[in-house]
DNA sequence: TTGAAAGCGTTACCAT
DNA sequence: ATGGTAACGCTTTCAA
């Protein structure tokens, strides 16, 4: 057996008090006399002790513990939420369990199950399929306190999120406003059941008399650069001759750029490519990509301050609340204007 | 109050059974005859229960939870290595608890007994500070199970990484045979301690008889590819010319790489470039980076595996183990040889 | 085949 | 000012 832990008792049995008397002195009570206090404070110190808090938890039924689950975090951006959202609930007191889903919707109701057997007080969650989301609404329905990262078109959950449709309509505009009518759509997205940005771009090239041609939306499989590489030559295979492309990924977005470059198309000369998220590779890449902005550290306080309000209430939840956060337009060289000039 | 979690009690209550039988059946005890156990089985997924593992983890004295402290997720290999190893532990029944040091080593200590308190198993670790470690060993000397996911100079921490020295070596190696004589090295891990890389870039260089140039070597403040931007920048604004730059990590390359392009450098006719990881961005760059690779799965299993047998040992920890992966070179056009023709 | 009771480490309530 | 006792939800030991 490994060295045994420090418990109350030991700190208890040391001093002469009882377990009573130590832990309300090792949690600043009113009603130990300083002298006490300091006296406990001490042996507590000199043995280590530090508190059993899954002991605590059985008591308060509180474990202070959140669940995370992810799709894949290999995106950069839900890589810096993770790391924001740890930070953001470490300073309340809270710690992340971590789970990701690997892009199954199966995988996800065992990571849910997993982290509810463990007692998480709540769940914060990057959904797989943004339609098929039963199983976390359910969650709600029952009681149980959950953030959403991504908007459930269903307003069952509470979401804090990027406003994607507006973000895709803001980029999609301004290539309009460039002077691009052949835009096309590089949609890594909507095979997973979002498709918000796709409604963006349809919406700015419909209100911009442009008719979206079905010619030049194509899926994406993936969200790596290779993906977006392999859709462009798609796209070109299948005789779509945009003068733009908006892809839904900045790392996507690169994947076009690359086989642009390889096929001698200039940038933003014959083709104008945009992304989104404003990952670091897309802002240094040899033409910076425009793209899409949102304050990601934002979105993961936001979350977590929801997260931490539903698990406070008492009672009934309140009706679930969509937060839509403002993405900001990026133009860059990859977009520059033909007569505009070129944007930073 | 919410909605009552359902208790072993409960089920016991609803088949007339003593939460002690139901406790049994539930686990399969082969005390139980197959009728009553299918009862019971029956009455609780009914009710939807599932045990509270927090009242298992008191009794067990196992929390069946790893804590895993990083440094900084944003370094896409931390990232994958984090996703791998949450990966592997759930394969094994172990939830992830999950923290960021932010490069700090007080919020390092402030994680790891924020874990302890929680009762994590054992502890997985990538620490800021290579040299600086002494709160992990003195963890590992309390007899608590830690696998580090960096080498420790003392071989006082049992340890999964990839062989950085060897790779750092390979990759120098090659680019001495491809003919480089004024070799630079942009080292973005010796400022956090870690030298193992400078070290082998030395060794090859050593031997290749070309005295390691100090106004070829540059200290680059983190990890990003505008850090290897301006380092690039600043090495030859004091003159430093080289004919090759191997840079310690891929990002810090792509930033090199901009710079030479911006600069007009060609590549690899005037400077040839070399990174380490493995990252998309790197192998999809304009001109591929050549770099050097390692089984980021693999480190994520073994280092799972060992903190496993550790966690599993009963009486002392056996001595600490140092378990280092063979990396691999990757050719690439960014080191094309000039006359050995191009790697893929 | 089944159940009662004790215990895991802590906190809350009620005494003294 | 301090301590005893019960309780949190479960498993384990022992008894019936």
């Amino acid at each position: 057996m490994r060295k045994a832990r420090v418990r109350l008792r030991d700190v208890a049995d040391k001093t002469g008090f009882s377990t009573n008397t130590v832990s309300l002195a090792l949690r600043d009570s009113p009603r130990i006399p300083p002298a006490t206090r300091e006296l406990i404070r001490k042996v507590a110190a000199d043995l280590d002790y530090f508190p059993n808090r899954i002991a605590q938890s059985l008591v308060s039924r509180q474990s202070m513990t959140i669940g995370l689950v992810l799709t894949d975090i290999r995106n950069p951006i839900l890589t810096q939420v993770a790391q924001e959202i740890a930070r953001a609930l470490s300073e309340s007191g809270y710690a992340t369990l971590f789970a990701t889903s690997d892009n199954t919707t199966d995988r996800e109701i065992d990571a849910i199950r997993a982290f509810r057997g463990r007692q998480v007080d709540g769940i914060l969650i990057y959904p797989t399929e943004h339609r098929d989301i039963e199983h976390v609404r359910s969650l709600r329905d029952q009681g149980y306190p959950v953030v959403s990262l991504v908007s459930d078109r269903e307003k069952a959950l509470d979401t804090v999120s990027v406003d994607e449709h507006l973000g895709a309509r803001k980029i999609s505009e301004h290539l309009v406003a460039i002077g691009r009518r052949r835009i096309a759509l590089l949609d890594s997205a909507a095979p997973l059941g979002n498709t918000e940005k796709q409604e963006g771009y349809v919406e700015a090239l419909t209100e911009a008399g442009l008719p979206p041609d079905p010619a030049l939306c194509v899926a994406v499989p993936g969200h790596g650069i290779e993906d977006g590489y392999r859709a462009t030559a798609a796209l070109w295979a299948r005789g779509g001759r945009p003068d733009a492309i908006f892809a839904t990924t900045d790392s996507v977005a690169l994947g076009v750029q690359r086989w642009c470059e390889d096929n001698d198309l200039a940038i933003p000369g014959d083709i104008a490519i945009a992304g989104f998220d404003d990952i670091e590779y897309a802002r240094l890449s040899s033409v910076p990509i425009s793209t899409v902005v949102y304050p990601v550290e934002q979105i993961a306080r936001t979350a977590v301050e929801r997260l931490i309000e539903l698990i406070g209430v008492n009672g009934p939840l309140p009706p679930p609340a969509e937060r839509l956060l403002d993405p900001k337009l990026i133009v860059r060289q990859s977009t520059a204007g033909t007569n505009a000039g070129a944007g930073h």
